[in-house]
DNA sequence: TAATTCGCTAGACCGA
DNA sequence: TCGGTCTAGCGAA
């Protein structure tokens, strides 16, 4: 038979049972589609190892005589070598039998299994070093009708634009929610990187372009189905059709007794429940990226930063654009009485628009995620930080020949969950308004810490007598070999150097052009990475825990900032602030920015080869304050100003959330003002200003509103703050309020407590606010703490002068 | 149902 | 009605 090539990306990688067999499924995305490839050469198999100290002994016929339930056999067992250790390689005809035998072989004295849970498509892609989303080349032969795979190899040349489309639904909701046992799809949006489709059943679209008509929602559903099957899409975006258009696709389907089968080759839908509530929907080779899901992800990884997450609050932070809102109610309403039809069908449109819209523009940065830790868009775009640290682990013990340790059983993790450590250090700063200030700060603190005391598992508290004092004898007295690599530092180390090399190479591409925008993503994709092994270390449920390691990772960060601090202080500077990697300097009259640089290049000179003290910028001017409660100066709390006049505000409220907008900006403009030229005089004519707007009761509801999350069910709260008040109040009046979900509230004129007057904002009619409440509570607070440091005190700020108690508001 | 610790602030809660 | 303590949320690194 003759052998075969073909080239693409790889999308997926599945398996299927043949008569017995499992086989490894490869779906790979070439110039002439997605097409699908047979690897029945590959076993599922785990690992067992006798137990040094139960003695024990066992060879393969022990393996292939074990007795397993349901007529499970086990296929071989072969004796192999990992981390220089014996262990036996146990194989299966397919994963039913892995799972039977597992259970069985934990149970038996003296044996331990490994690497027993992991899923058999991701155990392929380890084993072959396939990487999703990246160009292969395959080569096979065709047998009755099927490519079998011979070899699969990475292909980088391989650059074939992906097919990617969004979809989006508009339901039916007569209740307060739609419900799939009754209450029909009433349009699906379709929208690619240049066409927009809408389907409907609503006759009077029949000539609006972009419609396809059908007699009913039946009919409808197929028409866009086998659309769909025409694209061949290599990934299909929604916003949220893990938990609501995909599944209620599928109640849909099941109740009009039809098939819902847009997988590659017409395969169906596969909808699971994770958790409580959530599900996700996969589907054969096309990938699914739901960007709600994606941007919770990134937000995970501080890549966005979004309060809300409604499609229309999200185009507006992330474009710009104030996108419509079509609320149920009105949908309804526009359905009923066909009126407004067409505004339904754009409305439909732009949120498929705009789920596209999303995805791409984070896109690459997944791809660069995916390449990385080898797991698929599906998995990446759903994955929490310890489980794409775990994936990369993973990939590289194999690739090192070490056995993955094993997950911790519960007991062992709330065992875990009782240890603590100290973390970083934190320096009270010196209150007051500075000129003229250096920011340095340690580049990857953290991972270059692991890589320069050689910081793993493995390696902590060695056997060699040397090792107990030398160079990696940490502050917390633990330590770690000298003489062996780690794991964790050699993977570190390698996301580092490949790291560094991609900012050299950023440095020679061009803006704007597609491989700047890779070459960028790429170099964030690492970062993230990098800085996510040591939260993991000390992750009760992470496989490579290490209370000791990370503990040690901090222990290092101590020292190494405070030694900065005390050599900035011998060369004759003030250090105004640390904060775990950085040093805020002030530069005295009788020393300039070069005198900084020359002391940067000193320090690094004593600092191990991975640690790499940075000058972060000159700023001309800093603000820090000193506490509400205390006379002690705030941590986490400043303002800089560059000498572009660029600010920078840190931890103040301006950049929380939780608070009021006429108090965030109001005390921006007194940061910026006092910032730009030193003189307050003008920040608190501002706030004056202000509080006279408050007062006048002209202030709208916009500036008003706080936001807070709901964090966990509205009866498992013992203390019932303004915003769990003001939700129970809504729930009353028949308002759902989920966990997790982001309320706007408003304090209100009617009530004693604050918690009685907060109210739902969308309850609360312009102009119902307590001003008495907004001047003391949000606007003197923000702005107080600033301009004391001025020597202006609260009644300074309140006109009328200084005789006027606060409470005389209202 | 899944990275860590450090830190600030508010408003409720509770007992005197 | 007060002052101290606890609950809760969010941000910095």
């Amino acid at each position: 038979m003759a052998l075969q090539k073909e080239t693409g990306i790889l999308l997926d990688v599945d398996y299927e049972n043949i008569g017995n067999e499992s086989a490894i499924i490869v779906f790979l995305r070439t110039k002439k589609g997605i097409q699908k490839f047979f690897d029945s050469d590959f076993r599922p198999y785990f690992f067992a190892k006798a137990e040094q100290h139960a003695g024990m002994h066992f060879d393969k016929k022990f393996f292939l005589e074990i007795h397993l339930p349901e007529n499970a056999k086990i296929l071989d067992a072969e004796e192999t070598e990992k981390s220089s250790e014996k262990i036996w390689k146990i194989f299966f005809h397919n994963t039913t039998d892995l799972k039977i035998a597992r259970s069985v072989l934990k149970e038996i004295p003296g044996l331990k299994v490994f690497e027993y849970d992991i899923p058999f498509a991701r155990r392929y892609l380890i084993d072959r070093g396939l990487s999703p989303m990246a160009g292969h080349e395959v080569s096979f032969e065709e047998m009755h009708g099927k490519k079998i795979l011979k070899k699969i190899l990475a292909f980088e040349e391989e650059k074939i634009p992906l097919k990617i489309a969004a979809i989006d639904i508009e339901t039916y909701s007569p209740e307060r929610f739609s419900n799939p046992q009754k209450d029909p799809i009433l349009m699906i949006s379709y929208a690619d990187e240049k066409t927009g489709t809408v389907f409907s059943t609503k006759k009077q679209l029949c000539k609006s372009k972009n419609c396809i008509v059908s007699e009913t929602e039946k009919e409808m559903i197929e028409r866009f189905v086998s659309f769909l099957q025409e694209k061949q899409l290599d990934i299909i975006v929604s916003y949220n059709g893990d938990n609501f258009d995909f599944p209620y696709f599928r109640e849909r389907s099941r109740k009009l007794k039809m098939e819902f089968d847009i997988g590659f080759e017409n395969t169906p839908m596969i909808i699971r429940k994770k958790g409580l509530s959530d599900t996700s929907a996969r589907f054969r080779g096309m990938q699914h990226l739901d960007a709600f899901s994606m941007l919770q992800m990134l937000s995970r990884f501080t890549v966005v930063s979004l309060i809300k997450y409604d499609l229309e609050s999200v185009a507006k932070r992330l474009f710009g654009y104030e996108k419509k809102k079509i609320t149920a109610k009105e949908i309804n309403k526009i359905w009923e009485t066909e009126t407004g039809l067409e505004e339904l069908v754009d409305y439909n449109l732009e949120d498929s628009v705009f789920a596209l819209r999303i995805a791409k523009t984070y896109l690459q940065l997944l791809i660069e995620f995916c390449v990385l830790a080898k797991q698929d868009l599906f998995d990446v775009s759903r994955a929490s930080a310890s489980q794409l640290v775990e994936a990369l682990l993973m990939r590289k013990a194999f690739e090192l020949n070490a056995l993955v340790p094993n997950r911790p059983s519960e007991d062992s993790v709330s065992a875990r969950m009782q240890k603590t450590y100290i973390g970083g250090y934190v320096k009270e700063p010196i209150a007051g308004l500075h000129e003229n200030i250096a920011v340095l700060d340690f580049r990857s603190l953290h991972p270059s810490i692991i890589i320069s005391h050689n910081i793993s598992p493995e390696t902590l508290n060695c056997s060699h007598r040397e090792c107990e004092s030398g160079k990696n004898l940490s502050p917390e007295k633990d330590w770690f070999c000298e003489k062996k690599s780690g794991f964790l530092p050699m993977v570190l180390k390698e996301i580092l150097g490949k790291r560094i090399e991609i900012k050299k190479e950023l440095k020679k591409a061009k803006k704007g052009t597609a491989e700047y925008s890779q070459l960028e993503a790429r170099s964030q994709a690492l970062k993230i990475l990098l800085n996510s092994h040591y939260g993991y270390l000390g992750f009760a449920r992470a496989r490579w825990y290490s209370m000791e390691c990370a503990r040690a990772v901090t222990a290092w960060s101590r020292q190494y900032i405070r030694e900065v601090g005390q050599k900035t202080e011998a060369t004759g500077f003030t250090v105004l602030y640390n904060d775990t990697d950085s040093c805020f300097l002030k530069i005295p009259k009788n020393k300039t920015q070069e005198d900084v640089k020359k002391f940067v290049e000193e320090i690094n000179k004593d600092l191990p080869e991975a640690m790499d003290l940075e000058l972060e910028g000159f700023y001309k001017r800093g603000l820090f304050v000193t506490r509400r409660e205390s006379k002690q100066a705030a941590k986490k709390r400043y303002a800089l100003i560059d000498f572009e006049d660029k600010l920078k505000i840190v931890g103040f409220e301006y950049v929380r959330r939780d608070w009021a907008n006429i108090a965030k900006e109001t005390q921006k403009q007194v940061i910026s003002t006092i910032l730009k030229d030193g003189k307050p005089e003008k920040a608190v004519e501002i706030v004056r200003e202000k509080i006279a707007e408050l007062k006048s009761g002209r202030t709208l509801k916009k500036d008003l509103v706080i936001m807070t999350q709901i964090k966990r069910p509205l009866d498992k709260y013992s203390s019932i703050g303004p915003h769990v008040a003001a939700a129970l109040k809504a729930v009353k009046k028949g308002k759902e309020i989920e966990t997790g979900s982001v309320v706007e509230y408003i304090i209100t004129k009617s009530g004693e407590s604050i918690s009685e007057k907060a109210q739902l904002e969308e309850f609360v009619k312009e102009g119902n606010y307590d001003a008495n409440y907004y001047i003391t509570h949000q606007l003197l607070p923000a702005v107080i703490k600033i301009l004391k440091e001025l020597g202006y005190s609260e009644d300074d700020l309140i006109q009328g002068g200084k005789q006027q108690k606060l409470g005389a508001f209202g």
